[in-house]
DNA sequence: CTTGACCTTCCCATCATGGGAACCCCCATC
DNA sequence: GATGGGGGTTCCCATGATGGGAAGGTCAAG
């Protein structure tokens, strides 16, 4: 199988597959006479693998210990279990976080008219001002 | 005020301070006759909107958005509202994501013993599904 | 005058991914 | 046999936000 077949067979592209092989993440593959990378059913089913990890949010190194358990019989659940949960924690943080943003943003955006006047909370609270008044001019900044 | 005190008092790193200018988000820094960039509290005040509108998530593209809006006396609030919208929903839609991931995982993880035996549904997961190609939706990830 | 803390520019690295150039290979069709 | 097209190959560059670090200039205190 070519490479565009294992990226097809895969659901990763040419240029990520070569790309992990690159980076070590995937032993250099077998060659044609023509120079060309040759794959089969193992390979694809790495490269599977590596989409699912993907998709769950771990990172290419992290994937590399994955897969390196993966590979190894004697390999304790308990270890891929403690990195899964890890990543979980990371995971959760992160969605936490990005919450917590749009919570604090959309409640900014809450208390602004959204009409053509100049007022605006959500300017005021970026430029860290105390929300104020417009003055005698009328002008808010 | 020389970049490193610009820097404390607004949060930012000196190192971002320059590139916020070299990509053009700041204006070009006054220099002192020894070449040093010159700050004043209206460069700072500026570096605390772009730190706390970072700290909301806001790209640099829509921060250099924002801070043309901040600077502009005509502006229409309903702009600022509807940017600040519209990253609400990128944010959130990001938290989702990263969520429904964590929440996978976790449950993976869950149907995994963590002993000394090499029985893992996380492996077996990672390693069975079938392929998957980008859907309309977004991406693999 | 030296020392040390600060500044300058420039290059490189991160992480995962893609775009594109320049060139090679293989197969079908004229 | 020539040609065309759709593979493949390597290599360089770009993204976005941030940081590390080198080589060298500036300034104030001791």
């Amino acid at each position: 199988m070519r490479i565009g077949e294992a990226a097809s067979a895969s659901g990763v592209s040419a240029k990520m597959i070569r790309h992990y092989e690159a980076v070590g993440l995937l032993p250099a593959a077998s060659r044609r006479a023509s120079g060309y990378r040759d794959y089969g059913e193992a390979e694809v089913h790495a490269l599977r693998f590596i989409r699912r990890a993907r998709e769950l949010g771990f990172s290419l190194h992290e994937i590399a210990a994955l897969l390196a358990l993966w590979g190894d019989r004697a390999r304790a659940s308990a270890e891929v279990k403690r990195l899964a949960l890890a990543h979980v924690e990371a995971l959760e943080r992160k969605a936490r976080d990005l919450s917590a943003m749009a919570a604090t943003l959309r409640h900014l955006a809450s208390t602004c008219h959204g009409d053509g006047r100049p007022e605006c909370p959500i300017l005021e609270d970026l430029a860290g001002e105390p929300p104020k008044k417009p003055n005698a001019l009328g002008n808010v900044i």
